[in-house]
DNA sequence: TGTACATCAGTGAACGCGCGTTCACTGATGTAC
DNA sequence: TGTACATCAGTGAACGCGCGTTCACTGATGTAC
């Protein structure tokens, strides 16, 4: 509630954070104004001076939702390079499932950006080829098609499981994309 | 506009179906009473009587979409049991993926499903299982997990296909995991 | 077969509500002297 | 360093709008005799 420009720095960090954090949980569309904005504790009318207009917002909290969940990846395997098994292991993990809100946003709102417009799409475009870049290079860099098969196939294991009511056949999504995925990799 | 019952189970059918393909177009969140209706050539007055709430209707327009969405891969294949390659090619052409609206609706609608409620989950749980099921007898039923994994691939790469802007690096996408699942039907 | 009446599919006005956005205002912050 | 003033972050009332849902009504349909 303060008025200094730092002040109003670290309102608009709380915003973006909660929208980023809410589009992974609830989607795109499920953020209002007014109640980002409480959840911000701020009053809506003061929206306006952070963002042009609630589609801005989503653009910039899809953005960032994009970083944070590609970041929340790096950090698991540390500062190193980007290793193949480790990446699949974690990312097809129960604990990345049951994470919608903090876990990978391309997985969290692939559906919602598809009927988006372009400029959703090509921010997410990007992240999804950043991904497979990683790991290609992972992968040894000989076959990017491989690369990108892997990344489609986390992608689709880990919707798919969010999806299953029953727990183990949600496990068993998990895991059959696991040893499929690993399997990939040693093949020639 | 008339007064039979005949015409009222038209009008539910003109409005189930106007509500399955929308939903594939433009997510379960999309639907408006007051437009389906008029989208069906009906006031929104009448809604009440043929479904008890906005969300009773989304929940069949779901179940709608799902058989809709199988049924145009059955029917892709004719009378005889799924084969595995036909399927895997079909499900992963640039055919399927331009064409939201009538085809898969697992792919469309995960991202929506998985945070909906436990009926919707189920519905659509139900419905990849049917497909694994299909899968797996195709895949000579040997191996589950194989059934399990193709599929999520194929929903992964349908749904990754349709963020990409760059139509090219959408293909590829395509191609890769078609390469990457027919393979695996081969494999020992 | 013809009539009288109950049923009920569909209509459209009305409801309360939450939405995105605008704007006049308040008062703390930051700056010019 | 102290004062006067411009800036501007945040407030909260107000707007027009579309939403889901209700309900009294209309008139065609279907049925009982």
């Amino acid at each position: 509630m303060g008025h200094s420009q730092a002040d109003k720095a670290q309102s608009r960090e709380r915003i973006l954070e909660q929208a980023a954090e809410q589009i992974r949980d609830s989607g795109l569309e499920s953020v209002s104004v007014g109640k980002l904005m409480r959840s911000a504790n701020l009053t809506h009318g003061g929206f306006y001076g952070h963002f042009a207009s609630r589609s801005d917002l989503l653009l910039h909290a899809l953005e960032r939702a994009l970083d944070a969940g590609m970041a929340a990846f790096e950090a698991k395997s540390g500062k190193a390079p980007v290793e193949y098994g480790a990446t699949v292991r974690s990312y097809l993990s129960r604990k990345h499932r049951d994470a919608r809100t903090t876990g990978c946003a391309i997985a969290a709102l692939a559906g919602d950006v598809a009927r988006a417009d372009e400029s959703a799409r090509a921010a997410m475009s990007a992240h999804i080829e950043a991904f497979i870049g990683r790991m290609d290079t992972a992968l040894g860099g000989d076959d990017p098609d491989k690369a990108m098969f892997a990344v489609s196939a986390m992608i689709g294991a880990l919707v798919v499981s969010r999806v299953m009511t029953d727990e183990k056949r949600s496990d068993a999504v998990l895991a059959a994309a696991k040893r499929e995925l690993l399997a990939l990799q040693q093949k020639e």
